[in-house]
DNA sequence: CAGAATCCTCAAAGATACTG
DNA sequence: CAGTATCTTTGAGGATTCTG
């Protein structure tokens, strides 16, 4: 799926950071707690080259770069909120499952 | 997310191929084209462990097992449904701009 | 500050062979 | 038929260093 390279543990996280308003890179780091600087830059990356979220250059001293969401990125939402409602929903449908399957198997 | 464990390539070709009705692990198969029998095993425990779809041994001889997509498993229609009218709707727009990146960078 | 480059490790994917 | 077991290979991810 398409979804899956925007729907990613990261992804995720980030667009949900750049959701209320453009950061710059650290900023988006520090409110990612434990992504490293490589899996960072490579996730934003990805978004900026679909489209997902904008990238913007501010060439004062010292260089800043800002991230901002996309209107293509804000349409996510509706799909993002159907995923989250089902989740809630189901959820402990789901871990009842999990737990039924490994007592089978002893877990 | 935990939608990422249902929502994988195979694990969304699989749901698919269950969606008409139940399958045995072999014509599951041959309708993945490509799926090695170690990645479907995989893939269908998991399914089954999250409640996804249901397995049923059919002691016959020779042995048979059929798989079937559970009650939860059919409530990722909406979600399903939802994602794929996104991806529709915008996929147009997200090549778009995969193509102005690589653009932009000599690809 | 924002990121590219490098090295390393370890877990997942694939191929092959075997079995109840 | 429906898997399990084993071995190998590949590559994603982390840590570290360097730079415009």
């Amino acid at each position: 799926m398409l979804l899956d390279q925007i729907a990613d543990k990261w992804s995720v996280l980030i667009l949900a950071a750049l959701c209320d308003g453009p950061l710059r890179f650290n900023a988006v780091r520090r409110r990612l707690d434990g992504i490293t600087q490589k899996a960072l830059t490579q996730a934003l990356r990805r978004l900026e080259r679909n489209g997902i979220v904008e990238r913007r250059v501010v060439t004062d001293a010292p260089i800043a770069v800002e991230y901002s969401i996309s209107p293509l990125g804000r349409s996510l939402e509706e799909p993002f909120r159907v995923i989250n409602a089902w989740t809630h929903r189901h959820l402990p449908e789901v871990e009842q499952a999990r737990a039924a399957f490994d007592e089978r198997r002893g877990a």
